[in-house]
DNA sequence: GCCGTTTTCGGCCCGACTGTTTTCAGTCG
């Protein structure tokens, strides 16, 4: 079968998992996780390069060893190495290990005194108090253990945006070979862009139903049908995902997505605002008594309600309907409006390539302007950088800049904020730098007026520029830490300082209700992708989705502006 | 298990925090 990079890498990762929990050599499990991260960052598929017969051991962390792997797992789709671990550990104990507070020793003494495998028996083992009797753990770490699984639960069954819409894609491309296609779409929260989402949503106009339904069915990531019909198909992929295929007749195909793209409350707006004209709205069209009068596209549902075309990003009832009923929606930020990156990490820190890589991608998506921002000291883990390494690196940046033609670097750093509002570097070398983004790595656990205040703090310095990544979430894996964000915006517009937008899709922080705030508080905001690798440059249309679902244009998107234009607000604060 | 060599094997990011201890192991990033 075709190789996913995702599966290769998610093969290693639980290998690195269920290894650790072994207690095996952790050099092995530190390869096993490099080459997860080398696969899945390439910008190609590994089928292609085995394919053309490209030597996989010259990526980075893959040798001749895993080499062999990734092609056993291309020509049978397993992994024997982690089938054996299975057997050897059965039940969840890799997913054990996103229970936070429980590593990979905690984990094997839990699994050997007590006999749990499974994520159900922990919570069990926990509520009945049998986890404080083990030697090193107590009452504390027994109630974080409970509340880590309940929080587990909650986002269980939902993915990141971008796993989500690559699953989609690759499904809609391969629905498309097999011809007879009119129209598909994706409706759902992934239409509407939502940072995470629980299914797939896709319609679609086709001649052939049947053979449609087969071919759906059929597709090779497909793990289990989940029922199968003339109008409808709901699958289960590998990765867990479930999708939902609808057949709909052409002249209701606007009509069903606005209905499938939601979202409910958005729906139901729309809904009351249709009886209120005596028109019956529902997934077949726009109805006044028998008569069908709207539906084939979803401008004809609005346009006949009074509307302006609301785009989905913004169909959450938090005031789209009144906006486009006044003709005062926003002009919604591009793609394509954006001129610059100004946040990512090269090989100097814990980034896959060099500068020149970077800036050359950069330049390659055609922007004007890139900021490489490193870390600071403090984040040791990930190579942080010193004063003396920075001052190095603005030398080089500048040489760079003479040689390079057609972008422009801005010397900048991503320094660290530290519990006492400080910043991790000297005022002496940041006041160097054209720009910095300051952000939180550490002591998350503050009380909400603790963190409010170390953050207004650092924004008083004068050398602060961006917020990065606000609110520190990951998204399913951490909680972002407690702060008031009406007062963080606050201060950020009365020090003339700016919020990060971090597209990462793992991040995609600040959120659509943050950034709205932002917004209606005249702060600025900067798109950055946070990129460790050239192909992380990507990121930045998860981004735009996000803002747009912020209500944010181009305007109030600092990256968007030309070269002298952000030089000269940068300038402002300095 | 990778890498870079000294081509055959030794070295492979580190610092802080937490809860549990009473001097530290385990986790986290």
């Amino acid at each position: 079968m075709r190789l996913n990079n995702n599966d290769v890498s998610r093969m290693f990762s639980e290998t690195a998992d269920l290894l650790e929990i072994k207690g095996d050599n952790p050099f092995r499990i530190r390869a096993y996780r490099n080459a997860a991260r080398t696969v899945e960052n390439l910008t190609e598929s590994v089928s292609d390069m085995i394919e053309r017969g490209e030597k996989l051991s010259k990526l980075p962390g893959i040798g001749s060893d895993l080499e062999g792997k990734i092609k056993d797992i291309a020509l049978t789709g397993k992994f024997e190495k982690l089938e054996e671990l299975k057997r050897e550990l059965p039940g969840d104990m890799s997913r054990m290990m996103n229970v936070a507070g429980l590593g990979p020793r905690r984990l094997k003494k839990i699994n050997e005194e007590l006999g749990v495998t499974t994520l159900d028996e922990l919570e069990k083992t926990a509520r009945d108090r049998r986890i404080r009797g083990l030697e090193g753990l107590g009452e504390k770490t027994e109630k974080a253990i409970i509340e880590s699984i309940e929080r587990l639960r909650e986002t269980e069954g939902t993915f990141v945006i971008a796993q989500a819409r690559e699953s989609a894609e690759e499904l809609i491309d391969y629905l498309k070979e097999g011809g007879g296609i009119k129209k598909i779409e994706v409706a759902g929260s992934l239409r509407r862009c939502r940072e995470t989402v629980g299914d797939i949503d896709i319609l679609v106009c086709a001649e052939e139903k049947n053979m449609l339904m087969r071919r759906f069915v059929g597709f090779e990531r497909v793990n289990k049908v989940i029922s199968k019909g003339e109008t409808r198909s709901s699958v289960l992929l590998n990765s867990g995902m479930q999708v939902d295929l609808r057949v709909v007749a052409e002249e209701s195909f606007g009509a069903a997505l606005s209905y499938f793209t939601g979202s409910k409350e958005h729906n139901i707006q729309i809904r009351k605002r249709g009886l209120s004209r005596g028109l019956k709205i529902n997934e077949y069209g726009v109805f006044k008594g028998d008569e069908r009068v709207a539906g084939k596209s979803e401008s004809s549902v609005y346009r006949r309600l009074g509307l302006d075309y609301i785009p989905p990003e913004l169909r959450e009832n938090r005031g789209e309907i009144e906006a486009a009923e006044k003709g005062n929606l926003p002009e919604l930020l591009k793609t394509g409006d954006i001129r610059g990156d100004l946040h990512m990490h090269t090989n100097l820190t814990d980034g896959q390539n060099t500068l020149e890589e970077m800036v050359k991608g950069c330049r390659d998506r055609g922007y004007d302007y890139v900021a490489v921002s490193e870390h600071s000291r403090q984040v040791a883990i990930a190579g942080g950088i010193d004063e003396e390494t920075l001052e190095k690196r603005i030398e080089e940046i500048n040489r760079l800049n003479e040689e390079i033609e057609g972008i422009h670097i801005l010397n900048s750093i991503e320094v660290d904020i530290m519990a006492d509002g400080t910043l991790d570097l000297s005022d002496s070398v940041l006041e160097k730098l054209d720009l910095t983004v300051c952000s939180v790595h550490y002591k998350f656990n503050m009380t909400e007026k603790e963190m409010t205040k170390r953050i207004i703090k650092a924004m008083e310095n004068r050398n602060f520029n961006i917020l990065g990544h606000p609110t520190g979430r990951m998204l399913n894996d951490r909680q972002p830490y407690k702060v008031n964000m009406k007062e963080i915006l606050k201060a950020a517009g009365d020090n003339n300082c700016f919020m990060e937008l971090n597209a990462h899709p793992k991040r995609l922080d600040l959120n659509d209700i943050h950034l709205k705030m932002a917004r209606d508080m005249g702060v600025k905001v900067a798109i950055s992708t946070d990129a460790h690798s050239i192909k992380d440059l990507g990121y930045i249309k998860y981004g735009r989705d996000q803002a747009a679902r912020g209500w944010l244009r181009a305007e109030d998107v600092i990256n968007t502006y030309s070269l002298e234009k952000l030089m000269n607000i940068l300038r402002k604060k300095r």
